[in-house]
DNA sequence: AAAACAAATAAGCCGATGCTTATATGTGGC
DNA sequence: GCCACATATAAGCATCGGCTTATTTGTTTT
């Protein structure tokens, strides 16, 4: 699980809208195709990629296989992020609400 | 400046690298070579795939050209990591660090 | 002006990558 | 067992991406 693997993973628009509508909540490969004109054979494809790059978990329920975002997943491109702080603009709006949510 | 512009310049290795490098202090592209095992061509075109990502800035000082990290280059990841941020493992020491930086 | 050096660009090569279609594997229901 | 459905895998294709070499552009030095 390589910092690299998680940026090559997230290089592509495909598999990062594929990620994000895990974040909004973990479903099967069939579900996750509706509204994304995509083969089946493609998504299964991706869904490899991100399993590959620890970005999401898979769990077989019966004949479905349901997928979610695994939280351990970002943590490396944080680090990688983390590390360049001293350049990270001084007031951001997503670091505010960051904050926000971390300060307690 | 899209996300994934900045998404696909970032998922190269050596630009990576090259960021890294620039990241500890700027430099013309001469010296960012050195210990490196990069041709000037290649060199050149990541710079400037850096920079169209908005990763980078430039500035020509005499012969040379003075490359550094452009402060604004990482906002777009930022926010592409803060939407996620229910996923973010609670207890990360680059976040505590963060927090450290940031809560003042 | 000419030579020397820094960097950018052009053109081509080749491996990586995302897609397609076709087929295989897994699982539940009848 | 057999069919239907969910997912994975194989194989091939077209495009992309990072590299190379060669050349061009820009700037300083003499």
């Amino acid at each position: 699980m390589t910092e690299n693997i998680i940026f090559k993973a997230l290089s592509d628009p495909t598999r990062r809208a594929i990620f994000d509508k895990l974040a909004g909540g973990g479903r099967n490969a069939t579900a996750l195709r509706e509204g994304m004109e995509i083969s089946q054979s493609a998504m299964s494809q991706h869904l490899s990629v991100l399993r590959e790059a620890g970005l999401v978990r898979e769990e077989r329920q019966g004949r479905y296989v349901h997928y979610e975002v695994e939280p351990q997943g970002l943590l490396l491109l944080i680090r990688w992020l983390a590390k360049y702080r001293t350049y990270w603009p001084a007031r951001v709006d997503a670091l505010k609400a960051l904050l926000k949510d971390m300060d307690q």
